[in-house]
DNA sequence: ATCCTATCCTGGCTGC
DNA sequence: TGCAGCCAGGATAGGA
């Protein structure tokens, strides 16, 4: 599923070929996918609108559009869980699952693919209606061992959820805080507010190594839905130490990684590793 | 304030 | 082999 470290992937990708190009056509073939917007609104938003910056926050790609060199909202896109995205020639097939297709002004579309219909492409007037909620971006400077001990201890709340809570850390998703978790020795099921500003900040550090392995390969690819903009798989998967591993052995005790139910996600941890 | 459930969707998997 | 039913998961809304 697409969390931060393959949105990153995605907009990494693209960004060269979109950036400075303008949308000169729009086909919209699932309307929800807008988030609101009719088809001709919609229309009326992005063609004609050149991309300027291409970019990340959270999980959402967001590329500000201008109109005469004028900033002039921005296409805000959010994958869920089954969303793709696809810059390629004019005639390449999308497959049936095809949502919204833009042409682009040097002869290439980009294609808006969804098998699930849960993917999000809004045009945005105001693009922090948005992102204004969001937490803070979990690889900034302003991401602290410091910042996130404190807000823990804020909240009260069941450590797993929080941290999959969009507004108090942004674009972290199931795996990732299984992975990141392990690897700071804290068990998912811990209360936010009674951790050590010592472990705060271990996890601090283990949340950042873990995205940033996994945007160095590109993202995890475990099952048909997430691929590059290129088509390409990324390899993280690889690298699970618990995520999908139920009953295989922890690679540091040995103790079969143990699956429960938390907050309605599948979770991850070993219990000998990861204590209460 | 926090937690729980249902909803949105479909392909893929499980079990009969 | 066929098929019904369940499951996965990001986000949000509404109720407890």
């Amino acid at each position: 599923m697409p969390e931060l470290p393959e949105v990153e992937t995605i907009a990494r990708l693209i960004r060269p070929r979109l950036e400075g190009r303008r949308i000169d056509g729009c086909e919209v073939r699932w309307t929800r996918t807008l988030g609101g917007l009719s088809k001709p609104a919609f229309a009326r938003a992005v063609v004609g609108a050149r991309l300027a910056r291409v970019w990340r926050r959270g999980k959402f790609l967001v590329a500000d559009l201008e109109r005469s060199g004028r900033p002039e909202g921005a296409l805000v896109g959010h994958l869920r869980m089954t969303g793709r995205v696809h810059v390629e020639p004019k005639g390449w097939d999308p497959g049936p699952y095809l949502k919204v297709r833009l042409a682009l002004d040097d002869g290439a579309d980009l294609f808006f693919i969804d098998v699930r219909k849960f993917a999000r492409l809004w045009y945005a007037a105001e693009p922090d209606d948005l992102l204004g909620t969001l937490g803070p971006e979990p690889l900034s400077e302003s991401f602290t061992g410091d910042w996130l001990s404190a807000a823990l201890r804020d909240r009260r709340r069941t450590l797993k959820p929080l941290l999959l809570d969009q507004t108090f850390v942004a674009g972290l998703g199931n795996i990732y805080v299984d992975e990141s978790l392990y690897r700071a020795g804290i068990h998912p099921l811990a209360r936010s507010d009674r951790l050590t500003r010592e472990r705060a900040a271990r996890l601090r550090d283990e949340i950042r190594a873990t995205l940033g392995e996994a945007i160095e390969r590109e993202g995890s690819s475990f099952d048909v839905f997430y691929r590059t903009p290129e088509g390409n798989p990324g390899s993280y998967q690889d690298e699970f130490k618990v995520y999908g591993r139920e009953g295989k052995p922890c690679v540091r005790c040995g103790e079969p990684i143990r699956r429960i139910v938390v907050g309605q996600r599948g979770t991850h941890f070993c219990a000998r590793c990861q204590r209460r």
